[in-house]
DNA sequence: GTAGCTGCAAAGTTTTTGCAGAAGC
DNA sequence: GCTTCTGCAAAAACTTTGCAGCTAC
């Protein structure tokens, strides 16, 4: 994650740099892929600042979306996660999610294939596309071979 | 929507046929592509049973998307939202949803364009997708139209 | 008749808000 | 120094749970 450019991004906004947000900042940074609740984020916050509040969190997170420097995604259990937003070049498109209904691991993918579709989307409806979010649900390799196995022993 | 087939998925799942489940059936029915929160259908269930509660809507919501006739979705508006789970063939996928960031209005897409994407998923992770969901995000013609005069007067 | 379902109210979660003091610029 | 931000606590919003009476079968 590139520290200066979340900086010149509050700066430029009008906003304030402060400790908390990069370090909500750097914390979605050091865990790709884990897809961390507000309440994940709060407890790896506090163990650098213990007087750190929730509502912090919350303000901060919200702050961040503003910016576009994080998205929200849900996996429909109940809990609002938050991933960095990549900026892999020109797309900037948020990357997909594979979900095992299995044991509920998520897999996140960096694949971009929906061009066809935001084609269609764009001529169908005038719609144009900015940013797409792909929720794939499934059995993962290792639920699949777990459940070959019970049938194969007739259960 | 078959009426007889939710009856029987009922009685072969061992749980009882109730007029408020029928009716929640029905409501979302009669309201395809609205997207309806759990309060929206409360609301619309006390037009006809002006004694029914809360806790069933959602006690209801929670057997009908056990017995997958309907789904779960999300627009990261903090809303948790309900839709029927279309039977439309051998696909048996949910339907795609493009949402407008200028005015929050959500399309329904029938389109099922992510072949490709699942075959590289099962290629790459031996992951077997068996439902999706995709959401675009982006800008429908109404607002695309508003922005461009605004722009045309210098704003 | 029995098991399961409903309505009500109370409790549990998650998220937001108000305010006084602290910090950034 | 003024404005914005933070931490705490209280409140709001959404969802779940316990229980007694009711309903499906």
């Amino acid at each position: 994650m590139n520290e200066e450019r979340v900086k010149e991004l509050l700066r430029k906004s009008g906003l304030k740099v402060t400790s908390q947000r990069l370090m909500v900042m750097n914390i979605l940074a050091s865990h790709p892929d884990s897809h961390l609740t507000a309440e994940e984020i709060y407890d790896l916050a506090k163990e650098n600042s213990p007087e750190i509040g929730l509502a912090t969190i919350y303000r901060t997170l919200q702050v961040l979306l503003d910016l576009h420097l994080i998205n929200k995604v849900t996996f429909d259990d109940g809990f609002t996660r938050y991933e960095l937003n990549g900026e892999k070049g020109a797309s900037g498109h948020r990357h997909h999610h594979a979900i095992c209904t299995g044991c509920g691991k998520v897999y996140s993918l960096e694949t971009d294939l929906l061009d066809s579709l935001e084609q269609e989307v764009l001529e169908k409806l005038g719609f144009v596309v900015t940013d797409h979010e792909v929720k794939l649900y499934g059995l993962c390799q290792e639920c699949r071979e777990k459940k070959d196995e019970s049938e194969e022993n007739g259960t």
